[in-house]
DNA sequence: GTTTATTTGTGTCCATGAGGCACAAGTCCT
DNA sequence: AGGACTTGTGCCTCATGGACACAAATAAAC
């Protein structure tokens, strides 16, 4: 059966179903709002395009045929489940309030979530947002969070993953700094520039790069250490060495000039680098709270990429 | 939530079924035979009228949201149901082939329902008709009989019943007998007048009769017993005696002026009396054959009800 | 028996609205 | 940069669903 031969008689069988109900014609005719005749009318094509007689009737009495029977069985679940489809949609947007709790990364929450975050809130007043701003890697089930954004091309596989964004790690420096500094052309010059490390981790000094055909590894000196994206901007651009940043932190200074992007062709491996995961716990039927954010999230995540 | 309210709505949710399915607008629409700009309206229509966004849509992605993603799983019991109907109603008439076992007295199967099962069998010319005739009730699971016709007030419970339409004893004689006869004016003048009695039963000497008031038997006597109808109303119209017959057996004959209807005032109670029932074993989903049996039988005990 | 009210069904007419068409805007691929 | 394909919108046309009037049938009322 295809559906374009279906769809006119869908309508007939909540007809059907309401005549039935009723008990006759007018009945349902007064209870759909329209004539008798419009009523007796859609019942006679429902039956031509079925090719059975479902109601056997007199002017003074209505009953199903026995062949009608099944057939209305079927009209009366088909009505139900579009009534559950509007009731579902109805209470989609009546509760959506509640406490949602979501934990970000630092750099990211403070320059790129923060606006979204307060647009979200602005657009549903009764929800109250917990953010935890952290950059470990919360188990949304132990450490009671709802959602959990993060930077990875490894998103957690026991949990939905929704890819929100990309973020890449720029490599960058001052003009003044480059002004009275060698231009590097590959990785291996960085090991005589002073660079910017984020100084978390002991490894945090070896810089992995890669590009289509080889991947180097460079251990890299500095005498600033710092792990705050902007802090580190500043720094860069005061001319203190070469520094890495998110490419949301470095787009500004870039396009003012006051950044220079280095070794282009080479991707930098480390934390701060990959898709933007927004992970949450698989569950069929989701509070409304939950739901009204994960699409409020990857809809402005949409916005973001056709803008940019 | 009205069903004039829902009904508009049906069709754009089996729009919806089909592009989720079908992945983009374009393909649905050439699946549903229109444009795609017809069905990106009709999805709009919806959300419009369910309050929510169904599908985040760029122009070269769709996805569900997820508050979509339940009221289309609604949507898509609808159309299945929908489906399903149209289902039944096809395998409703294709298949309407097999043995089918009747059961029924032998006066009403000769003279009312013989010219039915003629007309039935020349409609379903597949079908096999098994019509045992015998006065005895039989037992539709034990005995292997798919429908039994009988005379009753009182149907046997534990099946599923259709009134198809009602048998009245008449008291007759014949215009000749009268003349010599003091025409009965009271059940108890039938004391002093040949009657003619089934003979079936040691009992059937005994009428019993009742008005609105009263109740009251009468032992009667005759030379002449027989069980058959036919052959009962000929000898009340060869002057016999006075005899009950079926309204139907008696009809003619009353209207040719052969006989006269005697004690109008007074019902016979008799086995020969009361609704004529089609009884047959519950249960939800019977073969074909058994329906178009039912919706044809009562089709035509709603004609006769018309034409009398 | 006659009337009256209510039922289903069938014409005819008309307004609503669904869909086609053309086009715009956006996106991916080459 | 250009081509192919996407979704979305304005405009117009025509099919269709429904109102209306009426007929036929039936049950109740009187």
């Amino acid at each position: 059966m295809d559906t374009n031969k279906l769809m006119p008689l869908l309508a007939d069988m909540a007809i059907l179903v309401t005549v039935v109900e009723q008990g006759n014609f007018s009945k349902a005719a007064r209870k759909l709002g329209i004539t008798p005749s419009a009523v007796s009318r859609q019942i006679s094509r429902l039956e031509d395009a079925l090719g059975i007689k479902l109601l056997q009737r007199t002017t003074r009495q209505l009953a199903l045929t026995e062949s009608g029977k099944i057939t209305f069985d079927y009209c009366k679940q088909m009505v139900e489940s579009a009534e559950q489809a509007v009731n579902a949609s109805r209470s989609a947007t009546s509760t959506v309030s509640g406490l949602l709790r979501v934990a970000a990364p630092k750099s990211l929450a403070n320059q790129v979530l923060r606006p979204l975050f307060v647009e979200f809130l602005k657009c549903y007043p009764d929800i109250q947002l917990h953010l935890k701003v952290t950059d470990r890697i919360l188990d949304p089930i132990h450490d009671g969070v709802d959602f959990l954004i993060h930077i990875n091309d490894y998103p957690i596989e026991a949990l939905v993953n929704v890819k929100i964004g990309r973020v890449e790690q720029v490599l960058c420096a001052s003009p003044d700094f480059l002004a009275n500094h060698t231009l590097p052309t590959h990785p291996d010059d960085l090991k005589y520039l002073p660079c910017i490390c984020l100084g978390e981790n002991m490894t945090d000094n070896r810089w992995r790069f890669s590009n289509k055909n080889q991947k180097t590894t460079v251990e890299v000196t500095g005498s600033y250490l710092l792990n705050h994206s902007e802090m580190r901007r500043d720094a860069i651009e005061q001319g203190f060495g070469v520094g890495s940043l998110p490419d949301y932190t470095a787009q500004k200074g870039i396009e003012a000039g006051k950044l220079i992007p280095l070794l282009k062709d080479w991707h930098l491996q480390c934390s701060y680098h990959g898709d933007i995961c927004l992970q949450y716990v698989q569950s069929k039927y989701m509070p409304n709270k939950n739901r009204v954010f994960i699409d409020f999230i990857k809809q402005k995540s949409l916005e973001i990429q056709q803008d940019s």
